[in-house]
DNA sequence: CATGAATGAGGATTCATTCAT
DNA sequence: TATGAATGAATCCTCATTCAT
């Protein structure tokens, strides 16, 4: 595993910028080496071959690359010195936002996800949720219940707004943002 | 439009049944023709073009025959005669129990969705689920709420749980039911 | 060879006139048994194999019904009392005339030439209009030339005057005819 | 539109190069791109998909180099400087000998004419002959016709001889386009 | 590094034909 | 005879990948 030169990552990081792109405009299925290469500006789908050891490797690439734009964007916005529910309504808010700010990730994001090899790491933002959850009883924030299930609930939450959303421009964002932090609020406040 | 002949509507319910098999097994990108042949022990492909005009109309077969199924599912398991926060108790509930009974079918439902051509039925069950919570807004039942905002969140609930559940087996179904009763009656209720 | 029954014959004439009107429509490129079947209102291609030992048969019954229809309406109008010149003048008009009357065959009739497997079957034609042209020289009627290389010229007119007028309907074909018959007598009238 | 590689220009000639002798030995309906990969050397039809888009443009490739060809051979074989009936008896013979220089060609054009999309250019060709012919009826040396309708003739005999001939190799082509250019002449000359 | 030509497997689909009923 | 279901070869085409330059 050598380090790759500045030339080598400029690359990647285009390749991967225009797959994104052509994944948010046409879905996986039509999303070929050779739309790629066409957004992308390259002349050959052979650059493609010879940057990612296979499509596996490139579509982890998106999946990676969206990833860290996303947990780059939400955690820039969370609210860390406060209280586990002040922790959660931040998380849901910096959601919203990114999908205003990069729906074409957050589309390319859901084209690619059932085609991630990498050992599922929507596991890991489950294990997070759950944590912040279990913290938040711990500190009598919130009311009982089994947090891994929770956990789910408010991840499901998060993604069918986001894939509603993605598919119906005419939702309305904001009026979607406070009813979602009210919803959240009431399934897991104490009392 | 003629009337299909028995033997016709046997076969396509038997290469409709492969299709699903397959699509829960190996995914939509996977699932070809040949597969689907196999699976179905049938000796060409060209058998399936002969009884589906196209891959198309395939496609949307397995989508209404999931649909059909899922539905007829969830109605037996209905409780009309009663209040909104009821049925919804009980849609939720009968969600969860298709899963346990068809998990194929649930699988294959979340693969061929996106390939679906009609005009998108996920916004049928958008509009009345919407309904619902108009009509026990009404009711003096739900509180009040954006029906159109929430409807999103309850289906959101409803796909992402049976997401998780079909990735992961481990999934305790009947404390994820006892919890999402919970939590959408929290979210709901009056007062 | 047994002799064909009498449904027979009414099925295989049924389906041959089928194909002449699907050749005519869609192209021999275009027309397939299940096309066939279906303008002959047959619920089965297989009745087509059933009556025809292979698609090469019904090529070839088709061509031989075009000429049968041809011929025949051809000869009821030569005008066989009179001079050679007049024969080739009464065959160019019945020619033109065929095709306002029956223009399906004509057009049926050049798809299906190229892949009509009998002895070429043109080759009669070109043989009984070379001796037309030859008993009229020996009566005098026309010029020395060779008879074969003109008979050629003479069928050329008549082939390319029905593909143009079968493709562009606007050709006045009364003044074709008589140009045509104007143009065969300048070019092998004696003096 | 971008340019083309010398190499592909040489691959896409190649290709047309086979099919034009597919074409000319096998007709149409037996030309396919197995056929073709095989006669040109390639190893996979799917290099043949890689130079042209689709079986349509290959089959206008066809017909534009054959046309190219032919074009090129007759101007070069024509009389400029002098009469309308000098170029329509140049133009004869052109045709005439391109058919033994390239018989190949002309076999292919004909099988490929009926599959060509291109606005069909037989108009042109028709165009052009009726254009020469009014030409010489203004300057006096045809007698009086439809031009329009003698172009129909003119380019009718040109076609049937060259299809008589390339079936036909027992044609003596030079006792051919003598008596061609005796008809012509005799059709269309005043007086 | 980058190019673009080449490869061959695999895709859906159409077709003439066969066969049991 | 007639039906319609079944067959398998053949069609064009797309794809990710490889390789010489």
């Amino acid at each position: 595993m050598r380090a790759k030169s500045l030339t080598e990552q400029a690359r990647r990081a285009q390749i991967v910028a225009a797959a994104i792109e052509v994944l948010a405009e046409l879905g996986y299925g039509a999303t070929s080496f050779k739309q790629i290469a066409a957004r992308a500006g390259l002349s050959s789908t052979g650059l493609i071959s010879y940057h990612f050891k296979g499509k596996q490797e490139l579509v982890d690439s998106v999946y990676a690359e969206v990833r860290r734009t996303f947990t780059e964007f939400v955690l820039e916005r969370m609210d860390h010195s406060a209280t586990a529910a002040g922790e959660l309504r931040a998380f849901l808010s910096a959601n919203l936002r990114f999908l205003r700010a990069h729906r074409a990730h957050m589309v390319a994001l859901a084209q690619v996800r059932p085609h991630v090899s990498a050992a599922d790491s929507a596991d890991d933002d489950h294990r997070k949720m759950a944590d912040l959850l279990r913290q938040g009883q711990r500190r009598g924030e919130f009311r009982e219940f089994d947090a891994d299930t929770v956990a789910i609930f408010v991840l499901a939450l998060r993604n069918g707004v986001l894939a509603r959303a993605g598919d119906h421009p005419e939702v309305d964002l904001d009026l979607c943002e406070r009813e979602l932090i009210t919803v959240v609020e009431l399934a897991t406040r104490r009392g």
